[in-house]
RNA sequence: GCCGGGGUGGCGAAACUGGCAGACGCAUCAGCUUUAGGAGCUGACGCCCGCAAGGGCAUGCAGGUUCAAUUCCUGUCCCCGGCACCA
């Protein structure tokens, strides 16, 4: 080939032109559509489908998609049915944003940049099988994305409420804690603040403990991405302890007894007892016409005969409650109420009639009066009631502006004779989450969040009450960046007046609120002790006593413990700390925790960082939730058969900024019929967010026309779960933890066979810019795969990224490295057309080239079976390097022609058809290697004296070491470096080495 | 601070379960070829001493284990990613 002649009388390389042809033909054959139930073994290679921008794909999208391409092409070829699908994110703010801008609508401008992303996909030669390509904002994939919302809600895992939660003043919508990322936006950056809104959101809290046991059963993912997801999770073991009040202003208790009760009824005399036994005074009274009652007389008999105080509180239940309030209208001023399944509508659960108790209520209630007389109401409702609802509990929060508080009762309408969360209430028990129970006798002082309830409860209680709200709105102002500033020292304030009781010892710990507690965490409670360092801190700035409490196992010195010098935050003996003293603390948490159970006063009890997923944004681009909201009937999921609820096409979809939906302004598709009871209704207005689309969309591929279901069962069986999932490793903590939610809850629905999505995750490393640093636009080191292709085509885009390094290893492009691949490639296509024109036999080529092959075709074999692109680019070449200057048979050439079409197939198809080849390389099987032709007659043996290399000997493949040494002594550097000295050991391996010890 | 991952020529990187450190490629230099070269071919290319033969030093740094360490162990520094007052 060094002859010009030659050079010039061959087909010059025209990567344009043969790539175009190729890729036509491979789209006209079919070759890459999956075959459903295919007698083939399966093999599932997915890649993350990408969010279509105005800018097109770029180097992050190819790394992912080549190297699955070669994997893909690679087990087709190997024998098994490969599906690798690819589709669309499409729904998302960015398309949004360009729209308001431009004035052209979302759809239109999400059309053309999917036209534009096909386009680059296929000019990259990836083998799609774009017959099962889906789209997120297709209402007949939305339809389903919307279905599963429904099922999610039908389980009780799509709830609505209203919380402070993460907004985006720039985006203008509310996000999801796994979207905030150093306290900012995920997608713009701006700093996140906190608003308080009504959102919907999906319970994933629910499966935390599943998608942590989930992990354990999944081998082929690489460790740090699950231990990244167990993290997010953060389970904490440990105990809830109930730390009581001590309330100096509160001496007497008075119940008011339900309709058809008696002062031993229910759970009276038992809470009588335990409040006596606590220094109350409790007085009981039975009412007049218990079972007919009228709430004006009872009143009134009250009123006569018992004391009603300031330092009263009056615990009502069911109609007693209604007693207690008519109590407050005639002016008796008390320290608190405590309502337990009070009326309000007179309407109840089980549509019995209950006459009295309906005409008392019906009368209304001077709520302007009752809350002059008392400072403070607690409302405790019970979620399988029969008779009184929870929306009776939300009207008297409404009414009163107190919290309401709703629990499961031991028995319906809290009829058990023993009800601990109304002692509970009753004792203002606050509960402390706490994972060292051990430290529990060293407590010193409770902590709250200034979210935390109490306060509110205990306003009458605290004498400092200005004080206190004016740091808690200080701190509620705050966004979570000022409030958890690395160098921020610690703030709060004592609320006086009021202290909590250690079970333990009963000593009067100080109550603070300090932001420093969090309400996401367990109970938003803590108790201080001196073995923390941020507990230590704080006690500290506000002299707060501490008391050592633990000493080190070790018997390490503890005096600089003792002087507080430093904080010993680890297991230790305890001292200090009662009858408790002397055990080490993995046995005084079980000792604890037990003592606690037992005196009713705590349980065991586990806590998660994962937070409930906060599923609804305020913005026009996404799936609208299949929700009406109707005024009689509440909350009504649109019926199936209603779905998809398409988003109407407008003119104006800016956001509000108002924590309203641009939706919510459509008046015409706003206003609707109830489903139920065919009323005026309003539909949800909230977008699902940009995750939900993503969250299903491999299920879809493998039944993408699916008119009855999201995906039938048996194509669900034959081709999940996923083989392969390549992906980024920024959606570990999102997306990869959403989908592998949803697929657990379908799995649990029994409408997915797999109960984990992924069998094998296979992330990798970002692609730099020449200069090291991210590529961005605004840094200008962005490189253009479109640009490469064309002046030097796909084959040499594709092997010079595969090159670059490990897939998961973060890599810089070089803006001359992709050169050294064309030149690779220029060689092969020359070489390949002076192979063909000498068209030898096999019989005429050295057994060197054979061997070669079979060393090749082992090497890139194993490399892509595990993911080492790289160092198969490297052999190659080595390959070409050894052999271009050898007789090599048109043969030969075809099996290193069909090792490299996984890799550049355009080139390999091409060369393949010129020597002669009619079929497509896709259709080749495998070549096999023999591991006898790897295996060379002579190996190179190395000659060391003591470790240090001497020289190189030949010897037969095999040879003992008797030969070797026989050998190696003749050789003058060996004589030499021994002279007369003798040799101590020979350390010999087999076909390596040879090492003389002297 | 905690949890991961990683430090090898001028650059991207190889090196199987401890066995020739730097394969392969980029850049650079020299030569050949060419009217010309930002093309092609051939060769050199870790650092230091030396004309050379040869020798010494080298896988972030300091130790250790071993006949032999990029690989195993201890300590330490730096870079990247994640979490971050999580009780």
């Amino acid at each position: 080939m060094n002859q010009p002649t030659e050079i010039f009388s061959m087909k010059k390389y025209q990567h344009s032109k043969i790539e175009s042809k190729w890729q036509k033909i491979w789209q006209a054959k079919k070759f890459f559509a999956a075959k459903d139930f295919s007698k083939k073994p399966k093999k599932y290679v997915l890649v993350e489908f990408p969010y279509p921008s105005g800018e097109g794909l770029h180097m992050g999208h190819l790394r992912p998609y080549v190297a699955a391409d070669v994997y893909t092409r690679y087990f087709r070829m190997r024998g098994n049915e490969v599906i690798f699908p690819m589709g669309w994110d499409a729904f998302g703010l960015p398309a949004e944003n360009y729209a308001i801008k431009q004035g052209v609508h979302p759809s239109i401008a999400t059309k053309k940049n999917i036209s534009n992303a096909k386009r680059q996909m296929q000019s990259w030669g990836l083998s799609f099988d774009w017959s099962r390509e889906v789209n997120t904002t297709d209402p007949n994939y939305y339809k389903w994305t919307q279905w599963i919302f429904l099922q999610f809600y039908k389980a009780g895992l799509a709830y609505e409420a209203t919380g402070l939660i993460n907004w985006c003043p720039k985006d203008k919508t509310g996000l999801a804690n796994e979207e905030v990322i150093d306290g900012k936006c995920e997608r713009c950056g701006s700093t996140v603040e906190k608003k308080e809104l009504r959102q919907w959101y999906l319970k994933i809290t629910a499966y935390a403990e599943k998608l942590l046991e989930g992990l354990k059963h999944l081998p082929k993912w690489p460790e740090p991405v699950k231990l990244q997801q167990e993290n997010w999770i953060g389970k904490s073991v440990g105990a809830e302890i109930d730390f009581i009040l001590d309330q100096p202003k509160v001496k007497r208790f008075v119940i008011l007894h339900a309709r058809g009760g008696y002062p031993d009824g229910y759970f009276y005399p038992w809470l009588k007892r335990e409040l006596e036994s606590r220094g109350y005074e409790v007085q009981a009274p039975a009412m007049p016409d218990p079972e007919a009652p009228n709430d004006d007389e009872q009143a009134e008999f009250v009123s006569k005969n018992f004391v009603l105080d300031e330092s009263t509180v009056l615990l009502g239940h069911s109609f007693g409650n209604v007693v207690a309030l008519r109590l407050l209208e005639r002016g008796h001023k008390v320290n608190r109420v405590i309502l337990v399944g009070a009326p309000f509508y007179g309407k109840f659960l089980d549509n019995k009639t209950r006459p009295t108790v309906t005409a008392a209520v019906q009368k209304g209630f001077d709520f302007k009066t009752i809350k002059k007389n008392s400072n403070s109401f607690t409302l405790l409702y019970d979620t399988h009631d029969y008779v009184i609802s929870v929306a009776d509990g939300e009207a008297f929060s409404k009414a009163l502006g107190f919290p309401l508080i709703k629990l499961r009762a031991q028995k319906p309408h809290f009829m058990e004779k023993v009800e601990p969360d109304v002692l509970s209430v009753a004792l203002g028990a606050t509960k402390v989450f706490t994972t060292r129970v051990d430290t529990l006798p060293g407590a010193t002082f409770i902590v709250i969040a200034p979210e935390h309830a109490l306060i509110e409860s205990y306003k009458s209680q605290i004498i400092n009450y200005k004080e206190v709200a004016k740091y808690v709105k200080e701190a509620k102002d705050k966004t979570d960046i000022q409030r958890t500033a690395k160098e921020k020292e610690k703030t709060g304030v004592e609320l006086k007046g009021i202290k909590a009781i250690n079970p333990v010892n009963d000593q009067r710990l100080p109550i603070w609120v300090a932001d420093y507690a969090l309400m996401g965490f367990g109970t938003g409670a803590l108790f201080g002790d001196a073995h923390d360092e941020r507990d230590q801190a704080f006690a500290k700035k506000y002299n707060i006593p501490l008391k050592v409490t633990l000493k080190p196992a070790d018997g390490s010195d503890d005096s600089k413990v003792r002087s507080f010098e430093e904080v010993f935050t680890g297991d230790g003996i305890l001292y200090n700390s009662g009858e408790f003293d002397g055990l080490g603390s993995e046995e005084a948490r079980k000792v604890i925790t037990k003592w606690l159970v037992d005196k009713n006063a705590g349980k065991a009890t586990v806590t998660y960082k994962l937070r409930d997923w906060v599923f609804s944004r305020q913005r026009y681009w996404g799936e609208p939730i299949p929700i009406i909201h109707c005024s009689d009937c509440g909350i009504v999921p649109v019926p199936e058969k209603d779905l998809p609820v398409k988003l109407p096409k407008v003119k104006n979809y800016q956001p509000t900024g108002t924590g309203e939906s641009p939706l919510a302004g459509i008046d015409k598709w706003v206003n609707v019929k109830c489903p139920n009871c065919g009323g005026e209704a309003k539909r949800e207005t909230n977008t699902m967010p940009q995750w939900a689309g993503s969250s299903w969309y491999w299920l879809r591929y493998t039944d993408p026309n699916n008119k009855k279901g999201f995906a039938s069962i048996s194509k669900q069986k034959y081709w999940t779960p996923v083989d392969v999932y390549f992906g980024g490793m920024e959606h570990t903590t999102l997306h990869l933890l959403y989908s592998r939610f949803w697929n657990l809850f379908l799995y649990d629905q029994k409408l997915v066979t797999a109960r984990e999505p992924y069998t094998m995750r296979k992330p990798h490393g970002i692609i730099l810019g020449t200069d090291g640093e991210k590529m961005s636009k605004s840094r200008g080191n962005v490189v253009n795969p479109d640009s490469i292709v064309k002046s030097y085509g796909a084959d040499t885009l594709r092997m010079y990224e595969l090159f670059l390094g490990p897939h998961e290893a973060t890599v810089s492009w070089n803006e001359y490295g992709h050169i050294g691949v064309r030149r690779f490639l220029d060689r092969v296509w020359g070489w390949g057309n002076e192979v063909e024109s000498k068209k030898l036999k096999v019989e005429s080529e050295s057994e060197n080239v054979q061997r070669a092959l079979h060393r090749l075709t082992k090497k890139i074999t194993e490399d892509i079976e595990n993911f080492r692109f790289n160092t198969s680019v490297s052999a190659f070449m080595e390959f070409h390097n050894e052999v271009k200057d050898e007789p090599v048979s048109v043969l030969s050439l075809k099996i290193f022609l069909t090792v490299l079409y996984p890799f550049a197939p355009h080139v390999a198809e091409e060369l393949n058809s010129i020597i002669g080849n009619k079929t497509s390389l896709q259709l080749e099987p495998w070549p096999k290697f023999n591991p006898e032709m790897i295996v060379e007659d002579t190996v190179e043996i190395v000659v060391q004296i003591n470790g240090k290399v001497k020289g190189k000997i030949n010897l037969p493949t095999g040879s003992s070491q008797l030969v070797a040494q026989s050998q190696i002594l003749k050789l003058d550097s060996v004589k030499q470096t021994l002279s007369d000295q003798s040799i101590k050991r020979i350390v010999f391996v087999k076909d390596k080495l040879i090492n003389l010890v002297i």
